[in-house]
DNA sequence: GGTCAACAGATGATCGATCATTTTTTGTAT
DNA sequence: ATACAAAAAATGATCGATCATCTGTTGACC
């Protein structure tokens, strides 16, 4: 006996799918029968993949038939994937109140990530104590695939590059994979899954806010508001140049430690980009 | 902001409520209107009580159909009972194959134990280090508390008191709840709730063990067969003296540390008595 | 003006019927 | 007897209708 953990499935998320039309569209390859899955599976991988990326605010009420009718289903498959999600946390659930995608805040992003500290720490430790050959080929192919894809679809849209989200999924998992338990390695996932939310958000508001910015100095611009215009285009470039001096740090920290031994594992700085 | 994790609510089982007559017997107390909480979630929490206890055992394939005539509900409640209770992995579920009790084996319940040692070392000292004295009397509140209750229902019969198990886990979380992350304690819980479903699982087991035993001397004894009956009452003492001789060992190494520091934390035994 | 209550619309929860797939049974040929 | 295949039964998945509850609005009253 052993089987156990249905194991989320997680990975790839599947194309836009929104419209129900789809079908017979594009029958390029063999086009396996494919939907191999139930509804509800495809509606929970979706619903999952659009929560993470972001794409699907925090907040956000998830109403049953709204769904339904988006996805083009009834209403059984939507309400069946929403109590799917709530696994993971990333969808909360109240009773007569219906779902909801789950807050963020930067008490939980602190929480979070202090587990996520911890867990990993202990899941890499066991993972180097444990591993074999097999396990350093593994890992070193993980992050070659990594390594070699880009990390944005397109980086001035900040959309994100699927095959980089996946692989960069598939390289932390590499790392702890030799641990020997499945429980620690699912939780760590888990908490994977929640960072990398955040990562879009956070991503996700500095563009918007970017381009909010220029904005609103074009409009200030148009309406020959010197001042304003002005004002506003420095603290822009003062933004842009915070986020650099933060890189340029980042990247002194690494140069620095040539004299002392760059040992001392210590804690690292929760606030730093989850990566 | 900050509202998160539903909070699976746990507690105290009803009672057997499978047949739909119910109502108004028994009216005793005030009898608060109660079903409060909407169909599926009572169903959840029956489930998941009757899962943990034991009462439904691995393996047991919950068909959606089945449950809905012995509860007197229709199939939706029992579905979305059911796909929430795969959220703690105490059932898991197949595509077109229905949901299924978890399984449960020697390997799992090793990996489990591990992890479950990990983080709640990690989640006590930090307790430890973080917790004021409201910490300290909450814990002490806790362990009063469970410590006089009755650890059986009836002993004889095997029939856990769920007070004390309600009781034994609010001692379990109030060691761990001043270690700040709500992240961290609600791994911890879900890690207890499988603990208990094997404890209760073993006490079942063993309690079946010797309700066999007893059949197969008796049987052994009218039918005249002396040899069998002898050697089987011979084991049954064995078996018994055996577990005696385990209590003991655990006594007498819980005096012999006078001598040198008891310190030493030190991995325990996994394969000991979760609790 | 503000507060509360009745109302209406929206939304969640539940039901029973129906479709699709899996599992079991049954029958037949080797 | 065994193995395979078709048919039947069981079971999971999905649907749309319906009931219950919640939310926001309107309007009377203080």
């Amino acid at each position: 006996m052993g089987e156990q953990k249905s194991g989320a499935g997680s990975g790839a998320a599947s194309g836009p799918a929104s419209a129900p039309g789809g079908g017979t569209s594009a029958p390029g390859r063999g086009a396996k029968p494919a939907s191999d899955p139930t509804l509800a599976s495809r509606l929970f991988a979706e619903l999952r993949a659009q929560i993470i990326s972001g794409a699907i605010p925090p907040r956000q009420r998830l109403r049953v038939r709204q769904l339904a009718a988006q996805f083009g289903t009834g209403l059984s498959p939507v309400r069946e994937a929403l109590n799917r999600l709530t696994r993971d946390d990333l969808v909360s659930h109240n009773d007569q109140r219906g779902f909801v995608v789950s807050a963020v805040s930067e008490q939980d992003l602190a929480d979070m990530i202090r587990a996520r500290c911890w867990l990993n720490e202990r899941a890499l430790r066991e993972s180097i104590a444990l591993g074999g050959p097999d396990w350093e080929e593994r890992l070193l192919v993980a992050f070659h695939r990594l390594s070699r894809l880009p990390r944005w679809a397109d980086e001035a849209e900040g959309i994100a590059n699927p095959e980089w989200e996946s692989a960069h999924r598939a390289f932390h998992r590499a790392l702890i994979e030799a641990c020997g338990s499945g429980w620690l390695i699912g939780f760590c996932e888990q908490l994977f899954d929640v960072a990398d939310r955040y990562r879009h958000i956070a991503r996700k508001a500095a563009m918007a806010r970017v381009r909010d910015e220029h904005r609103q100095i074009m409009e200030a611009a148009v309406a020959r508001d010197a001042d304003r215009a002005v004002d506003l285009l420095n603290r822009h470039f003062q933004r842009t140049a915070e986020l650099c001096r933060a890189e340029l740090q980042r990247r002194a920290a690494a140069v620095a430690p040539t004299g002392r031994r760059a040992r001392r594992a210590k804690a690292v700085d929760p606030a730093g980009p989850p990566a």
